[in-house]
DNA sequence: GTATTTTTCTGGTATAGACCAGATTTGAAT
DNA sequence: ATTCAAATCTGGTCTATACCAGAAAAATAC
């Protein structure tokens, strides 16, 4: 005996993602709040919440902490293979992207830094934290390790545009290999609020590691990216 | 005025992911269940499930559906910019793989295969699903469609292995292109029975298109992943 | 008109309890 | 000893209710 009986959070799920994908939700739309829905469809609203919360962890609704839920827009296409810088890329895809600062600081280099970095401890080291948004959305924060001794003054200039094309132009400085890891990991409270996500939410947790042509290690860089914000795409040739 | 107060569920959550990182919960465990969890915590079922749910979405815990809780095991490493397969991928890190037949059939071409795999409507292709594990746990069912015209009689060979290799070995063919995309989806309810997991959850779906050295498709490859099974990583040359 | 306070609305956390379906274990019948 | 049925344990779904903190809107004071 089969159990065939559809729940009442799978049956809202279904409406609402139906609503979204013919067009009749379009991206950036608020949702009722959860306790119009819970009217509306007559059920509690704990069951409510589990239906947007599956609906969030498939990307296809996103929610401002205390301000509600909302459509999400498409993914953005990234290709790791290719070194396209973020501002590009959201610009190609027909949308507007934006950088925030958060801060830049010169800072003695942690043991952790020592080991990803191979900058001694205790030497300085530059951290630039960024959030970048598209279309007026945060989507990222990252935190990016410099090491200082290639590019001295970096944290001088202007912070917003693409690092690897002022250190290109600055420094001379070409970057030819990079590693790159990614991975779902959660955010953790400072990084939340900056997103304005609520603590603990899952994220895509992207780490890259940019070498110069001494294939010195100039820049270490921590991604944490809205999980449902990126489409990864690329294309690889088996020589 | 800042909100300080941590809440029940993340104690838990932060009590259970400190059992596993120390190791002192090793992959496999089996949790106490949610009742005893419930009573040795003096919280909440509901708020038990909210922490359970919460390191599921982090990888850190996995569920086998109506039986329990379980420690997931380390991430799998996979790099696709080499076209390691996956029997080898998975030896390489000192673990066991297994592949299972699931099905494979002839078809007619369908209107989407059509799009994807450039093959007329209603002609005929091939459709092999495989689930796949890692030391005996199911980490992911694949579709895959071959164009027949490149490899008649396929189907009859064994197909427990890397197909990759079967068709060099026997068809001469030759992946020489490979196009990758992949994003967060839900689990329908036919693949969340194969792998044991709850339908709707979420998981990695990878598509992979092969070209051959005359650029025709070969193969159209749809990877439904545990969420928690793969850490991405790559290296990239900037030519 | 503008600033400030108050109220209302939103989601976030938490409790207590209930019943279901499937997996597992136990116990009885053979 | 083996088979089969019953009891138990597990997670899955759902209701009703409560209070909190922060965001937004409304009302008030200046």
């Amino acid at each position: 005996m089969k159990y065939l009986h559809i729940p009442y959070y799978l049956r809202l799920r279904d409406s609402l993602a139906k609503k979204i994908e013919e067009g009749s939700l379009l991206p950036h739309t608020k949702l009722p709040s959860e306790r119009d829905l819970k009217d509306a469809y007559d059920i509690n609203r704990v069951t409510v919440r589990q239906a947007l919360m599956q609906l969030e962890s498939e990307g296809l609704i996103y929610r401002l902490i205390r301000r509600g839920w909302y459509v999400s827009p498409p993914r953005l296409f990234y290709d790791p293979t290719k070194s396209v810088s973020f501002m590009d890329n959201v610009r190609a895809q027909g949308r507007v992207p934006e950088t925030v600062i958060l801060s830049k600081t010169e800072m003695a280099a942690s043991d952790w830094v020592n080991r990803t970095m191979d900058i001694a401890v205790g030497a300085p080291v530059y951290l630039l934290r960024r959030r970048r948004l598209i279309d007026g959305r945060a989507v990222l924060v990252e935190h990016i390790n410099v090491n200082p001794v290639l590019c001295p003054g970096l944290l001088d200039l202007p912070l917003e545009c693409s690092l690897t094309e002022t250190l290109k132009e600055q420094y001379g400085i070409k970057i030819s290999r990079t590693v790159i890891n990614m991975y779902p990991a959660p955010l953790d409270s400072t990084q939340a609020e900056e997103l304005q996500v609520v603590a603990g939410a899952p994220c895509l947790y992207l780490t890259r590691a940019s070498y110069d042509q001494h294939d010195n290690i100039v820049e270490f860089d921590q991604e944490f990216w809205r999980h449902d914000v990126l489409e990864i795409s690329m294309e690889v040739n088996n020589a």
